[in-house]
DNA sequence: AATGGGAATGTTACATCATAACATGCCGAC
DNA sequence: GTCGGCATGTTATGATGTAACATTCCCATT
């Protein structure tokens, strides 16, 4: 797979990540309804995350919501069911675009210059973190891990 | 040191941050205002993050400013300058209780029970994520990482 | 002492992000 | 057919964060 950050042919991306989101909603019995199904296409044009409000604008364009809690709902149910995540240092969503079906916390890398986001495996870190944890008897329930920085075509650019 | 979690005097800790505030100040010729000292006292009364708004209305009964980018304003100096960390998941700041003196860029523990939030090196963390990113070209500049969880004197009252 | 420049603070007004609470509509189970 | 659960619609408000400009303070220079 290509990274976020590398040109690629983005719609296999899109496309994977749509019959993922399929398959999840069978198997689990999930409601993807037209509104949360299209939020998910909209988090899956781009590596970008995009705000709840961009979101929204894009929902009110298409007659399929004009309040924030309309997004927020869609949104709200992506991340609970693995198919998008929450990106904090944005305030903002992205897409899963992993293949790992279900329940994995990836780290983020985030290019502060062209704004996309790429997940990246966090397992070797979360378990570091959990053992340093324990040593503190501090179990850890969610993990964020998100880094800021460029990523090598924008640093190539200037 | 005891962590954030355990009882301890914590009169030593906010003393001890005080003091490495004011060499600090003395060192780099920062000027810690009335303003700026008074916020970070009122971040070391506890280990738990406050809010801009509750610091914001800590200062406004004391009279020292009523509009929150009197708030900002100092929280972004402290920040700025390692005596306060910004914590993303909570969008609240909490003092710096590590005795690095520069630039460290610990990993927070935040009893989602208590909400006191524990500092931890993450030094090896992060010169692993580090390495990984690298090998996806991509350079980190910034990198949080949050524990969300229990602290084990709120696990044993649960 | 006057002058002037830079940093800090004061203030207004607004932008952005998020949710509580309640009303309405949809659909399948009984 | 109607009841109950879930999704959606709507209103209103709460919470977080910042741009822009006015004012004050301090201190170095004149
Ligand atoms: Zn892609
Ligand atoms: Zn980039
Ligand atoms: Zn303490
Ligand atoms: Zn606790």
């Amino acid at each position: 797979m290509p990274t976020a950050f590398e040109r690629h042919d983005h719609s296999a991306c899109s496309h994977a990540a749509l019959v993922r989101a399929d398959e999840l909603a069978a198997a689990r019995g999930l409601r993807l309804t037209p509104v949360r199904r299209r939020v998910l296409e909209i988090l899956l044009e781009r590596h970008r995350a995009l705000g709840a409000y961009e979101v929204l604008e894009r929902l009110s364009a298409e007659g399929l919501g004009k309040q924030p809690p309309v997004a927020y709902r869609a949104l709200d149910f992506l991340v609970e069911n693995g198919l998008a995540h929450r990106v904090q240092r944005l305030n903002a969503f992205a897409a899963c675009q992993s293949d790992h079906s279900d329940g994995h916390a990836p780290a983020f890398l985030i290019c502060r210059v062209c704004q996309n986001v790429e997940e990246m495996d966090a397992a070797t870190l979360r378990s570091a973190l959990g053992s340093q944890a324990d040593a503190l008897g501090f179990e850890v329930e969610r993990l964020t891990i998100e880094a800021l920085g460029r990523c090598a075509g924008c640093a190539a650019e200037e």
